[in-house]
DNA sequence: AATGAATGAGACTTCATTCAT
DNA sequence: TATGAATGAAGTCTCATTCAT
């Protein structure tokens, strides 16, 4: 097993320790014991449980990249925001606890700062589908593509959670959020229904 | 000093220790030191660490509609809209990471179902507020009241956890800031800017 | 069992742990086993191993003052040396190890400083000896009381060390050892002998 | 690189990591970091941390050697006892703690035997000093060479480790020590003054 | 002979929880 | 009700030692 592997699986395992357990009560000896190495091991890849997050969330973002890459058609924006939606709501039902404990952990760190650098390139995929919106003139035109992005992503994903984590809605009230909120960014970009 | 006051003062106390060192390293120990008591004398009002969040939320939900109730006119429904954002972004600045905290306090616990029950009261208040919109006819008649709640809390909780948690914003970007997600809701819910 | 008799029970039983084990293998767990302790009882009142070593070199300069109030006579300065040799030597041989170790213990930590400190009731107890003598005329009287002081501890002590620690010397030529320690004294102090 | 520099290299970074982190603190993987090998190589050399001791506490009486050779003149024996006694405090000064280290590192091992035979040299160029000074009639004819060598030694020892080590005197109470010093010896041995 | 990643035993340390006062 | 010293389970982390390369 190379060096690639071991981080690889430590990683794997504490995507799993974490989802199950939360935070608190996760310990780093079961995050070995799942990914069979020993105890020490850890200690070469990582100082400490927290000190995992950020590689746990590059690894989420990019989950999500991936999602959006193979989900989002080239179609009309309005297919596209519904397809955006499906996504982030899939990833959020799939890993449930995951995302917020990132935020958590990595504010519970000297890490909070790569928060942004980790998140970037999701913006960025974010950002460029609104500029063509903006230049095909089906979305508004003056609209700010830096803080629209984030906004975006914070209200879908907040919408996901509220869904699946905190209201653990009945799969039809979730496509009824689903709904609701589509009209919503629709209406926020401008764009017609 | 009364029941009420040391109950007060143990949930004020972890409030300042969840806030400052996070769950993970908060300790009863210091809790109970900073609330000036004995430790065995927290278990007489709460049975562990956790069991603490659900007090925290109800004084973080009641702090939002004091501040709603306090800030947010009675004019215009821009107007309002933006009296909402401010009081929220002020909250969440004040407070930085504990509204995190809390999603991820209560989702470790048993009490996760507590949290729509504690959010209600602020649902309602923004639910009141826009069907009074729709009356007035000054925003989107056919939106779904429940969930447009939702989501409008969703939407402005993360832009101000964006803005001062995690990209640690300049007051300038801020502002910016909030102005794009005034037009962002305002947009959204069919009012005329 | 009071708080004092805690605190003398993990020093006593520190003693027996490191005269058996020396610093390095001696362990905490060990030591509150045999203090009939728990293992955070332990960190109520010493911060780590090392910390332990103030105490106990504390409770060795006073098996050294006792010894000496008990066992050195009121006679002659030649027959008071000779009494301070023997009561030195024993301890030594009771304590074998535990007084080097004290040394070394202290210089591992931030405690060099108390050894100062620690042993100064001893020195003044010879300083003491040596007014007396200077002031009968049974010795020099010229020599500077202070430093002669630590002169005549530092020589018996490393005497002793050197007969019981290193060169584990057999009954017979330990005596050879401390009387031809006795001569060395007596001539540098410039008594008769 | 060959066997033997391995082997110098281990030592002299033993030499360095004791003297700076005491033996409790030292670990083989400092060691070998600074000698600039690798973990498992050290163990080609020596069985274990303790083992190197004896290495090192034969560099030290070397160093004491190379000194008194050196710096011992051939004049009369006061001014020898003298320069004995500059060498021994400038290289406790220099080596500080790692006397004290030896002594403690020996004694904690299997190997407190060999402090004997590695000190021979030492106490043996010492009773020279005396036969020759009992030969020239300089000094008391009727003490004990063998123990007075040790007790000289043990004498200077622990002058010079007092003066640096616990009190940390200041240069002008260490000459004065080293006077006062001078003058005990120069008695005990029963030389002119 | 040399390497250094991996191991895992076991020491250290913390801290929620108890209970006699 | 309130206390806080004592507990000891359980987690963290280190580091000597091994062994395949």
């Amino acid at each position: 097993m190379s060096r690639i592997d071991k981080k690889e699986r430590i990683i794997q395992s504490a995507i799993d320790v974490f989802s199950e357990k939360g935070i608190e009560k996760a310990t780093i000896s079961e995050i070995v014991k799942k990914a069979g190495i020993a105890q020490g091991t850890f200690y070469l890849y990582f100082s400490s449980k927290l000190a995992v997050m950020p590689a746990i969330a590059e690894v989420m973002v990019n989950k999500i990249l991936e999602g959006l890459n193979k989900k989002v058609s080239g179609g009309p924006i309005q297919q596209q925001i519904n397809d955006i939606i499906h996504v982030i709501f899939d990833l959020t039902e799939t890993y449930k606890e995951l995302t917020k404990l990132l935020y958590t952990g990595l504010t519970q760190t000297q890490y909070v700062g790569n928060w942004e650098i980790i998140y970037a390139p999701l913006y960025e995929w974010i950002e460029e589908l609104l500029r063509n919106g903006m230049k095909d003139q089906v979305i508004d035109s003056e609209l700010n593509v830096k803080y629209t992005a984030k906004i975006i992503v914070g209200t879908i994903e907040s919408a996901a959670e509220q869904a699946y984590l905190y209201d653990q809605q009945e799969t039809e009230a979730v496509k009824e959020h689903q709904k609701e909120l589509y009209y919503f960014l629709i209406k926020a970009l401008g764009a017609h229904t």
